[in-house]
Formats: C-alpha cells, structure tokens, sequence
DNA sequence: ACCTGAACACCGTTCAAGT
DNA sequence: ACCTGAACACCGTTCAAGT
C-alpha cells in the first residue's frame, strides 16, 4: 500500500494505473457493474472524471485491464508441480479460470465484455493449450480445445453470476422460470425442474467440463 | 405488414409490441447494440421515446423481448421429421441456435444479457431436454447438459460476433492477438497462432461442439 | 506533466398535461 | 387510452486553461 513503485520526483501522482484498476475492481464488488461509472471511479480516486483518459483512452480500455487483472497469478495457480495427467491439468486450469471470475461480482460480465491480450491472459492461454500439445493433441485440436473450454468456463459463470443477483425487486431467476414452465406445457423442462433451478452451480459445470474432457479422450484415442 | 391484427375503432395505436421489436432488430442489424437506444428506436417508430414505455417497463424489457423474438421457429426449424439419432439431432438444435444468434448484428450480446423465458426459449429448450431424456438419459444429465451446450453455443457466437466487427479505428481482433503473442513468448500459442487467428468459425463451433456430444455419447455407455 | 473546470452530445426514465 | 413535452439525474468524452 505504500508508495514503493513511485520514482517520481515532487509530487505524486495521485492517479497511476495498477492502483486506478484495483480501486475500479473494489467498486465493482462493491455496487456492481452498472454502477461502475467513470466518474465514480474518478471520485474514489480523488480526482475528476476527464483525468482518468490520460491513462485509459476509453471506458473499454478500462474494463479490458481489469478483466487482464481479474486473471493475475492463474496461470501459476497450480505452481510448476504439473502433477496429474492431462486430464487433470485441464480441469484444474478451468476450475481456477471459474475462481478467478466469481471472486468479483460480474467478473463473468466484465471478461466476456472485453478482449484482453495482456500477459496474464496469455499466459493462461498458453499453458492450457501447452498441456494439451503435451499430451499428443494436434496444433488445431489444442487450439480449439482452449476455445471450448474457455467459452464454456466464461459461459456457465456468466449464468452463475446472473441467477444470483437478481436487478433488485424482481424475484430470482430460478422462480421466474419455474413460474413460466409451470404455466405452459413443456413436459421435459418440467421433469427437469429441480435441476433447472438449482442454485449449485459447480456440479454444472464440473459435468459440462466432464464432458468437453471426455471427449477429448476420445479423440486422442 | 397490413394492419390485420387491429381491433380497436378509431385511430390506430402508432405503437404495438409486436412492430416495435422488429423494428428494434432492424435497428440492430442496421447500427449495432450501441447505437440501440431508446430515443432512437422511438423516432423510428415515429413516437417520443417516453411512448415506449406503456409496452416495455425497462430497456432491458425490450432486449428480452427481442431475444425471445430472435428463436421465433427454433424449436421447429426440423420440422417433426425427427431424423437421425439422438446425436445428429441434438447438432441440428446448437447449429440451429447459432444461426438464429447470427443471424443479427450483436445478436449473442442481445441473447448473453438477457434472461427470456418466452415460448420460443422454452420450446426450444424442452425440445432439446426432450431428445436427451428420450435417448435414455437422466433427467439431471439432460438438464445440464442443456446448460453445456447453449453456454458453448453462444459463447462461440460470442467470440465471432465480436471478431468479426472490431471498434471503428481499430485493428481486426486476430491481428491485436497476433501481435501481442509474437512480441511475448508463449511457445504453444506461437505454434497454435493459424487456428487461433483463423476467421472460419463454423469449424471452431463444430470441434466444441463434437467434444461435448461425444462426452455424451461415452457418459451414456 | 498532470489535473481542473466546464462543456458537448447524449442517455434511461418519469410524469403531468393534452387529445 | 395513448401519446406529447419537458424535465430529472445522470452518462462517456474532449479540451482549453491552470499549476
């Protein structure tokens, strides 16, 4: 917290990048993303609004640093013991993926909004698809396999972070889809229902990543 | 485009629900999601934006409604000819879905930020349950694998949306990433970069997809 | 070099008042 | 019943001017 990465002289600066993403990531998980306005930002920052663009050129450039932000150690999440098969990795680099997004509130909104190619996002990607290339898996295989794993990772937490926090005064989504399969005749939605409507996501998406994994199984042969 | 469905005497409504969101889907091919405002889709329809919201309650409201109005004939784009086995028929569904998605500029955003739970969603989602539960799955594997495939559907519509119309000025998003893998050392990514960078999406869609079916298939025994 | 102040061109939403 | 007019409380972004 102190300011050891401050080699200018005189006067700090009161606005400098990596502390501007983080007080943005804390009003995040404090009011949400659609409270997260650049002026707020700039009043937590102690500044005005129009100061902000000397350092992010658009309120985009803001959100893809947080979201490169969001991703900080997850590539080394499981260190350099590579135990397991690939399998395993696999499923461990995915689950950390899911960590890293549900540890802010809309963190899923905020990644899937954005396109980071900064490091931290790049060096995920690498190694996910490193172990993949690893294991046997041709170039194009690895790659689409990053694409799916990634897409589903981004798409179930997406789902997780909307079912729980409803827009305030509506009732939850689970209610709202059991009240409108109830009402109309949908035989397979209704035997589904408890499932449907659970509100414990990760055996969700430990079995749709059950299923991209076994898949890939097979395809290696 | 007749005004058939008009009971009411005297004048007619300028504004009915149903013209509205095709015009607001218009609106979107046209200019895209940011442009899709609410003044702007009044003045197409030739009303003050304040009129829109006797028939939607909230902006969002609208955006549902146009996410419902974008599955219109999902659930029947296979017709009750039943072709083909469990698999092929689950395929049919997510290619069916993905088409519907693109079929509109920003169309997965529209879709991602919105929550419908319409005939058409549910149709289709009880079409798709209902496949798997007659192919002899349990009903929680069924309901979740729904989950896995819409998640991997629009997440990968999502991503060719996206990089298929990058911001005004700026480059094209497999240039950005190109760029950014080479200046960094990602050796795996470097080696992946032809699939990573390629533009041909429907192959990308079709692995993700095959892996989860597959995953199926071996889950079912 | 870095920030302020103030403006520009918009937003979503509400609501009295008209017809 | 349905829409207008006008306002309220904001937005993202720009840019001269200050220090």
């Amino acid at each position: 917290m102190s300011s050891t990465s401050t080699p200018a002289r005189g006067r700090p600066a009161r606005l400098d990048p990596v502390r501007t993403v983080e007080t943005a990531l804390d009003l995040l998980d404090q009011s949400g993303l659609e409270a997260l306005t650049m002026r707020r930002l700039a009043d937590a920052m102690g500044v005005q609004a129009g100061a902000l663009y000397r350092y992010f050129a658009t309120k985009q450039d803001l959100l893809t640093a947080m979201a490169e932000r969001m991703l900080a150690g997850l590539a080394e999440s499981d260190g350099e013991a590579t135990d397991g098969d690939w399998c395993e990795q696999l499923a461990a680099l995915a689950h950390a993926m899911r960590a890293a997004l549900l540890a802010h509130r809309d963190g899923a909104r905020v990644f899937a909004g954005t396109h980071s190619t900064g490091a931290n996002t790049l060096r995920f990607a690498d190694r996910l698809v490193g172990v993949l290339r690893d294991a046997g898996f041709t170039d194009e295989e690895a790659a689409r396999a990053l694409f799916a794993v990634v897409n589903l990772t981004v798409g179930h937490t997406l789902e997780e972070q909307a079912a729980r926090q409803p827009e305030s005064g509506a009732p939850a989504a689970p209610e709202v889809l059991r009240a409108a399969v109830t009402a109309g005749s949908y035989p397979h939605l209704s035997a589904t229902l408890p499932t449907l409507t659970s509100t414990d996501f990760t055996p969700h998406f430990e079995f749709g990543l059950g299923l991209v994994t076994e898949g890939l199984r097979v395809r290696r042969g």
